[in-house]
DNA sequence: TTTCCATTTAGAATCATTATAAACGTTTGC
DNA sequence: GCAAACGTTTATAATGATTCTAAATGGAAA
């Protein structure tokens, strides 16, 4: 069940992009704004939709907000580029985007669609190789692939 | 079960098949060929054109062997669905395929497209939740990503 | 054989994503 | 304040993996 958390203003998510590294415009603000909004997992696709269809205007803005599709790709790209979102691949058909970088884990119902996250403070993880030279671990993805019952 | 090995007969390729209940046709026994000669994943698309435009055909056949590639996709989602081979969600612009089926890991390397395995003897996992109700546990896939050094 | 059913095929369609090149908006230098 | 310079946004085209479609093929069975 998905949840808004109001307490992102424009102020603190103008602060959130200056910290990584990303000149806070209009759009990019819309976009930040609906995923920290929202404890949930996006697609471009989805995040595209939601601003342009969707019911996520502010209640007293009287300009109608609209972003294209290519700043929406650019822009999350950009996001994941400079640590202030996560690509998730756990569906071969389109990348999710978490807005939670800290250490966490997923479990994915390719039936539903639905990314839920799994904490990582329960799950211990040993015995993982190390990087082979020249490269370094980036990160460990675990993703619990779940089937509806027979 | 099945195990990987070289020396894969055109007979043992037909009962591994059989056996998992795909009946072998000459496209089929040519695409699993190639995934079980080699210790490699491969996408669709390399399969196609290692069959096309590859080395693999014998030099002293009359008969030139090409597979479609509609024949090609819909053999490994066949592979796949039969559990012969497993599918592997690593990089967002194609899917692997890995004729190991057995628990294991990888590790990825976007930057030169390179999947390997991690065996399951070394890892241990634990404090992964269970499914929801009415969903079962199809796997868990861990994919350790690789960046170059800086 | 002739029929039937699965398999294969070429090519079109789809869909997420990326590239292009123009338009726009801000900042900066004067 | 004004204009060049630069970054950002945009519509649209292009890409590339994958799926769909509908016809052709081929083998098994009657």
């Amino acid at each position: 069940m998905e949840t808004i958390n109001p307490n992102h203003t424009v102020e603190s998510l103008n602060d959130l992009l200056t910290a990584h590294d990303i000149k806070p415009t209009s759009q990019r603000l819309e976009i930040a704004r609906l995923l920290f909004a929202h404890h949930n997992h996006f697609a471009a696709e989805e995040i595209f939709s939601m601003i342009n269809h969707g019911s996520h205007s502010q209640i007293n803005s009287a300009s109608q907000n609209s972003v294209s599709k290519a700043t929406v790709y650019n822009t999350l790209g950009l996001f994941a580029r400079k640590g202030l979102v996560r690509e998730v691949i756990a569906d071969p058909n389109k990348v999710f985007y978490d807005p939670n970088t800290r250490p966490h884990y997923h479990m994915y119902d390719p039936s539903s669609g639905e990314l839920t996250d799994i904490s990582a403070d329960t799950v211990q993880i040993s015995g993982l190789p190390a990087a082979p030279s020249g490269r370094e671990v980036e990160g460990v993805d675990i993703v619990v692939r779940l089937r509806r019952l027979e």
